[in-house]
DNA sequence: TTTGACGCTTGATAATTGTCAAATCTTCGG
DNA sequence: CCGAAGATTTGACAATTATCAAGCGTCAAA
């Protein structure tokens, strides 16, 4: 079931912040001790309340990080490669706050977190650059925290719209990055909802076809959006 | 204006996480380099979007910390003796996030943010206390999300109760912790709906006098709330 | 004690969002 | 190409939440 990494994946691995500046002999040891594996979608990596295991890099393919309670159920966040996930947990040895799911075929690398905490306690570029992607991780759920409390469900899909041009190099029009019901979730509202609110933009530029968004004029869409730094810039 | 903290302020801090584990020498550099002040209620400590000049430190008193977009406005936390805020913006030398005021008199440590960032580079201690602190304020936040999106105002308001039932020794009668403004804008709704909302809980034994809260039966309440450790228990 | 200021509550109403059911569209295996 | 399963859309309706305005209570300065 499990296998072993293939040597040919460490460089992509090596590149991400988290990993770049630690020993080579302390990335080795991390690496020797990973599994890599190829899940079809819909795959339950992890369950919410369980132990965190294993530190995930997701390599290729995408994770939907979703939460539930009482029945009911909400999407938290998608990672995509090259990207890792659950590392507060795994640092903290606490059991994971979400769940995670493969959304399509994805090979996912597997990390036992003991060896990442082990490694976390002797190599102190790799604590310092857990430092600066946990301070990332947490900026990101204030902002969308902020998001989520001060606007409308309207207003949220308008300035998720704009972030994703944004991501599309600014091109009028784009492919949405995953299905509607999910975004839905992820906005906080229901699928239904969020149909009603694609027709609420249309006053602003915005057409829909299919999976396609189409943003006639930019500046339109932002007198109604007010994108802000402070909520829409997932970098800094 | 700004005083030079006394010493007799440094056991206590020292005791927090964050510090109790770094090399004396660079303790005492960081609190030589810090201030201490007395700041009267309704002080605004810190504007969102500002550069972050220093780590602050609440001795005694309380802070208020929030965001606003649009000319609305959200309360995010309430900071109490003795913590930390605003660490991630301090560690990453980004703007901060959330704005920050005071809510009574109260005494703040202020540790300019590049003193920080410079101990950080040099005390792995440090490094490694900053990633704990980091990981649990990330988790803090992730619960604090699954709470707004995956239940209604009357459940909110029904575990935060629970909740400070719990931080008052399980005791039957306490007392809110802050006005009930300021814990509507926390919980994510008007003070009119809290008002409502407290009425709505009267069939589940929540009396309310004034700011003195009453729970006739805590298994009963419960029974309504759901609590999860994996929303509600902010220790983990 | 009086007078404001301010927070809290209440009622009426409106806006937003969710639910349910049915219709339509897409996808994909046979 | 067909047809079933599932996603999306739409309409009707209900629940939730917000807004506005008025009234009540408390507290503190005059």
């Amino acid at each position: 079931m499990h296998k072993e990494m293939p040597e040919s994946d460490y460089p992509d691995i090596r590149e991400l912040h988290l990993f770049s500046d630690m020993a080579h002999d302390n990335f080795m040891a991390l690496m020797r001790g990973a599994y890599v594996q190829a899940f079809p979608p819909q795959i339950e990596l992890i369950t919410e309340g369980d132990p965190s295991d294993f530190l995930h890099i997701v390599l290729t393919g995408s994770v939907d990080l979703f939460c539930s309670w009482n029945g009911r159920e909400t999407s938290m966040a998608t990672v995509r490669p090259i990207s890792t996930f659950i590392l507060a947990a795994t640092i903290r040895d606490a059991p994971n706050l979400m769940s995670a799911r493969t959304l399509e075929k994805s090979r996912i690398v597997l990390i036992p977190s003991q060896d990442v905490r082990a490694i976390f306690n002797v190599d102190n570029s790799f604590a310092r650059a857990i430092v600066a992607e946990l301070a990332q991780c947490y900026r990101s759920v204030i902002k969308s925290q902020k998001d989520l409390k001060l606007r409308t469900s309207l207003e949220r899909l308008a300035n998720f719209l704009l972030r994703q041009q944004k991501r599309a190099a600014g091109e009028a029009g784009f492919d949405l990055p995953f299905e509607k019901r999910r975004l839905a979730s992820f906005l906080g509202m229901t699928p239904e909802n969020l149909s009603r609110a694609f027709k609420g933009l249309q006053p602003y530029g915005v057409t829909v076809t299919g999976t396609r968004i189409t943003i006639a004029d930019q500046s339109d869409l932002e007198k109604f959006a007010k994108p802000s730094p402070l909520i829409d810039d997932h970098s800094t």
